[in-house]
DNA sequence: TTGTATGCGTTATCAA
DNA sequence: TTGATAACGCATACAA
C-alpha cells in the first residue's frame, strides 16, 4: 500500500511530449542532448503532468541513495543521555543535506551488536551513500569494519587517534581544556575538580589527558572523577569531590545535565555559588541559562559542526580525500556560576 | 562512489547453486515454489558468498521502501526547543521499527513551506512508505495535502480535533490537566498560573481549554501567559504572573526549561519554593531532578508513544483501519517542587 | 539532435 | 518444482 499515487512515468512524459524517453530523460536532467526547445517543451509537459522521479528506480540507475546514515546506539537500559547534543548536530547535518536534497537514515540500535548488524547492513544493501559514526570508543569495532570496508564513505567524529586514519572531524578538546582551566587559574582556583563522562567515551578520555596537562602546567591540584551523565551521577561524584579536604574551589562538569545536579547538592550541602565555589559545564543548551545562577559554559556550535559534517561527508562522497577537519573551536561562556575565590573560605 | 562492495547478485547466487535467478529469489523470500532442499542449498551458498539483497532494487520491484519519514521543522531562528521530547519519541519510533527492519528517513525543514515541499516529494517519490506528523497547528495544511493523498499511509499525533480525519495517536492531555489542577486544589491552590506553549501549537490550545474546565469546575482562579518554550519566555511570564495581587500561589509550565526558569527567577524575586510557591512542569526530562527542589511534574512514557507510533504505522501500512488511538496516560510525579499553601503567605 | 536498446538487481508471471 | 522472461522506472552508451 505504499505511496506512489503519482504513476506518471518519463515514458508518459515521452509521450505526451512526441519524443522518446532518453530525450526526456536528458531534459529533466539538464544533461546535453536535447534541443533546448524540446526541452522546454518537455520540462512544461513533465510539470503540467505532475511526474516526480521514482526514488527506488533512480537510486538503482545511478546506483546512489541522496542518503546518509546516522546510528544512535542505546544502552540497554535508558537512553543515552547526550540528547540535546545530538539533536543539534542532527539539525545541522540534515540542514545542511537538505540544500543537497539529502537526506538522513536513522536508526536506533541497542547495544554495541545491534549497531555492528546495522552497519554491515548498510555497506552491503548500499542503503545510504555514506555514514557518520558518532560517540567513537577506544578500539571501537566500528572502525575495523569501515577501514576494511574502504569504498564506503565515512566521516567519524572523534579524536583522530581514535579513528585508525578514516576521516575525522575532530572538536578542539584540548585547547578547550587549556582556556577552562587558565580560566578558573586566573580567578584564583588552585584546587579544580572535575565530573567526566563515562571512561569509555573516546572524548572523555581525550579530555582526561588535556586537563591533567593543563593542571599540571598551571600548578592546579586537580582531580577527576568518571559519571555517567545522570543527575544522580553528578550528585555522587560532586559530594565526593566536597567530601575531601582542602577541597576543590571549583568543579568542572562534562555535561549540564551533571552540572545542574552536582550545583544542587552543593547549595544543599551549604556552599554558596559562586561565593564557595565555581561550577562550569561542558557545552551550553537551554538548561544553562534556565537555571540561577546562569551556568558559564565551554560552549560551542554544534548545528554549525553538523552542517560542517554534512559538507565533509558530501565531499567524502565526491571522493575527495579528508583527513582531519577541525570543529569550530569552543568558547567560554561566562555567566554568573564562577567567580573568584574569597581568601577567607578557600581553604574550608 | 557510493557503498556496495558487495556485488553479489541472486544471479551469482544462481550459478553457484546451478539453479536459476527466481528459484533462488524464492529461496531467499521464503516463498513456496522451491523443494526444501534447494532453498537450503540456495541459502547457504547466499550466506556464503555474503550475499544482501540491494536496497535499491528491491524497493523498486516490492514498490516499498522500509522507511517511515519524519520532518522536523525548524524556524527561522532557532531550534524547536521541544528537543528532548522529540528525541525520546524517535528513540521509541525507531527502536520499535528495527524490529521489523523500517528505518526512519529524517529531514529537516525551516519554515512550514519547505515542509510542505518535503511532504510533496515523499508522496510524489515513493521515498517513504509512510509518514509521521508530529507538532500540528490549528488549519494545519498537512492535513489538507495528506487528505488529498489518501494512498500515503499517515499518522498524526494530535489531538482528533485538529486531524480532520486523519489517523491520530492523541496524548491524554485533559485527563491530565484535571489531575493536575486537582492535585494542587487538593494542596490548598486556589489561585493557580500558567506558562503555556505557543498558542500557534495544538497541544497548547487543547490544554488551554482544559485548564479553564478544570479551574471552573474546582472554583480555582486561573490565569495564563502563553511563552516560547525558552528561558527568557518563562522568566518574563512568570514575573507578570507574580505581579498581580492576589498573585497564583502554584505556576504549572508547559514544559521543563521555562519551569526552570520560571523556579529561578521565583527565587531571586524572594519566593520560596515551595514554601510561597509551587512549581510544576508538564513532561518529565533529566532536569527535573537535576534541579533543588526537584521539579513536580506531569509525566509519560514518551519512549512508549514512540513506539505505539510504529506500531500503529506498521499497521496503517498493512490496510488496517485506525482512527484514534490513545498514548500512555500522563502521571502526576510528586517531588519536592509543590507543597501546600501555607495560611499566612497565601496572600502576600 | 534524436531514438533504440540495454543495464541496474529484484520480484513476479507464466510456461515448461 | 523449475527456468526463462517480463516488469519496476530511470539512466546512458550507442546508433541513427
Amino acid at each position: 500500500m505504499a505511496g506512489q499515487k503519482n504513476k506518471v512515468t518519463i515514458f508518459d512524459v515521452a509521450k505526451a511530449s512526441g519524443v522518446s524517453s532518453s530525450a526526456v530523460s536528458y531534459a529533466l536532467n539538464n544533461k546535453p542532448g536535447v534541443s533546448e526547445a524540446t526541452r522546454a517543451k518537455v520540462l512544461k509537459i513533465a510539470r503540467d503532468l505532475g511526474w516526480k522521479p521514482n526514488g527506488a528506480a533512480q537510486s538503482l540507475a545511478r546506483s546512489n541513495t541522496s542518503r546518509i546514515g546516522v546510528v544512535l546506539a542505546r544502552e540497554e537500559t535508558q537512553l543515552l543521555s547526550v540528547e540535546p547534543y545530538m539533536m543539534e548536530l542532527l539539525a545541522g547535518l540534515g540542514t545542511e543535506l537538505e540544500q543537497h536534497d539529502y537526506s538522513i537514515l536513522l536508526r536506533f540500535a541497542v547495544g554495541r551488536d545491534a549497531e555492528m548488524a546495522i552497519l554491515k547492513d548498510w555497506i552491503a544493501t548500499g542503503n545510504v551513500d555514506a555514514l557518520l559514526l558518532v560517540n567513537l570508543e577506544m578500539d571501537d569495532p566500528r572502525v575495523e569494519l569501515l577501514k576494511n570496508n574502504p569504498e564506503m564513505p565515512v566521516l567519524a567524529l572523534c579524536d583522530p587517534s581514535l579513528s585508525g586514519g578514516l576521516p575525522v572531524m575532530r572538536s578542539l578538546d584540548m585547547q578547550a581544556v587549556t582556556r577552562a582551566v587558565s580560566y578558573l587559574h586566573d580567578l584564583g582556583h588552585e584546587r579544580i575538580g572535575r565530573v567526566g563522562g563515562p571512561e569509555s567515551f573516546g572524548h572523555s578520555y581525550i579530555r582526561d589527558a588535556a586537563f591533567s596537562d593543563a593542571a599540571a602546567e598551571l600548578g592546579v591540584r586537580y582531580r577527576c572523577l568518571h559519571a555517567d551523565y545522570t543527575p544522580s551521577g553528578g550528585i555522587e561524584a560532586t559530594k565526593r569531590l566536597l567530601s575531601v579536604s582542602p577541597r576543590p574551589t571549583a568543579i568542572i562538569y562534562d555535561n549540564d545535565v551533571m552540572a545542574l545536579a552536582g550545583m544542587g547538592i552543593a547549595r544543599e550541602m551549604g556552599f554558596d555559588i559562586p561565593g564557595d565555589l565555581s561550577i562550569m559545564a561542558w557545552d551550553d543548551s537551554f538548561m544553562c541559562t534556565a537555571v540561577f545562577p546562569h551556568l558559564t559554559v565551554m560552549g560551542r556550535d554544534i548545528v554549525g559542526s553538523g552542517r560542517r559534517a554534512a559538507q565533509l561527508l558530501l565531499k567524502i562522497i565526491d571522493g575527495e580525500q579528508v583527513d582531519v577537519a577541525d570543529e569550530a573551536p569552543y568558547d567560554l561562556r561566562e555567566r554568573a556560576s564562577t567567580g573568584p575565590v574569597p581568601a577567607e573560605t578557600a581553604n574550608r
